[in-house]
Formats: structure tokens, sequence, C-alpha cells
DNA sequence: GTTTAATATTGCAATATTACGATTAATGTT
DNA sequence: AACATTAATCGTAATATTGCAATATTAAAC
């Protein structure tokens, strides 16, 4: 074994947990809110900011990006990545609605 | 390699990521749904609900724990499971943060 | 068209995760 | 005490992730 067994979920599930596990990684925290900070910025920027060498920041932006959580546009030779709204919404969505229950009723 | 380098990110960085990692599992998010649903339940509730056997479960449970995401309880030979209101909280203040600096910045 | 700059990809080693059968531990029931 | 119930742990196989050096790709600049 070793695989997930996604296809047992709902689409919507799958869908959670790979936002979710995109964020599961300090440096793609880290790479998020420097892009809070600066808004946008080129991969570059990020290899500067963070003790990570460029293949592994590359690889941590593919990641957030076949997420959902950032958006790449390409600036010539650069490409400038940004925060996606519309997934970030969805998580926070989620994470309300979580909250707005739990918070109702107590457990044992 | 393998290993996450923790060392270089904060503490609070860390914190989010072990908290979004326990959620990055299409499984892990089916037992939270499940346990909003019935607000509390013990693990063989879970095992009936979901398509995996008893061990993985139980794994996923105590990874839920270990993140904080999950409360525990000793009901004689059962544990009683529940959601952890803090912890789902720290989530949601951290998802409405980020989704309120990026509404206000459009990027590339 | 050659050089430069910025990223992505490949390949690989180290480590982590996922899943489950078998077993164990702990409490409840008879 | 013997047995049943519930869940955790152990052991292990399959797979995924992390990180980086080396290389490839792409587009600008000259």
């Amino acid at each position: 074994m070793g695989a997930t067994k996604t296809e047992h979920f709902t689409d919507r599930q799958n869908k959670i947990a790979v936002l979710a596990k995109a964020l599961g990684h300090p440096a793609r925290i880290a790479i998020i809110e420097y892009l809070m900070k600066v808004n946008e910025c080129i991969c570059g920027d990020i290899v500067n900011e963070l003790p990570l060498a460029q293949p592994t920041v590359s690889q941590h932006l593919k990641e957030l990006k076949n997420a959902g959580i950032i958006k790449g546009n390409i600036e010539g030779n650069a490409v400038c990545y940004c925060l996606d709204e519309k997934n970030i919404a969805v998580l926070n969505t989620y994470f309300s609605d979580i909250l707005q229950k739990v918070s109702k009723a107590k457990c044992c």
C-alpha cells in the first residue's frame, strides 16, 4: 500500500484534502506568507528568502500551483506568482462552517 | 533527504503546517465531516462508516489527535472522539487573514 | 547567434506516509 | 475466571514526499 484510496471519497473531500495537503509543509506556509507580504513575486525572490535550493523552491511552487493555492503568470523569462483568492476562499468557508458547527455542541 | 527542514521555519509556520497536513488526507476529512454530523463518536463507528480497516482508522485518528484537530476521552473500553474547537479556530483565523489580504490586492 | 537570466525538469538518496493483518492491552459482561 | 468488545500497537509492503546537484528549457539582451 502507501497510496491514498482517493476513489473511496467524494470529490469534495478529495478537493479539500488536496488544498490542505498543499499547505501541510512549513516551506509552503512560508511561501504563502511571503506572497501575502509582497503581493506578487518571482521564484528567485523566494529562493533568496528561504533556506532552500532553487529546485526545491520550484517544486514547492509547483505543488501550490497544482493544488490551486497560487497562480503563476509568465512574464518574459520569469514567472510572476501570486495567491489564488478563489481556493483560499474555499478553505476559509470550509473552516468557518466546521467552527460554527463545533462551537454549538460540546462533547465528552 | 526526505525529511522536512522544520528547524528553518518559525514555530507558528510549523504549527500551521502540522494542522494543515493533518487535514491533507481525504479519509481524515471524512472523519471530520462525520464528527461534525454526529458530534461525538467512537473509533468503531468510523470503521463502519469508512471503507478502511480498523488499524488504518485508528492511525488516522491518532494523527488528527496529535495535530490537535480532535480530542479523545476514554469512556470505559471505548474512546470518545470529538473535534477540538481551539485549533480549528486557529486555522479559521489564519485563512480569514490570508483571504482578507488577498482580496485587497490583485496581482499579475 | 551567443551569452545571460530565470525556472523547470530529471535523477536519485533519504525519509515519511498509507494501509492492513496479526497481535496486544484494557475494560466490560457473564 | 473466561469470554467478548474496543481500540492501540507492531511489523511490513507499497508508495509518496523532500531536498538537491546536474541539466534542460525558455526568453531576454547584447
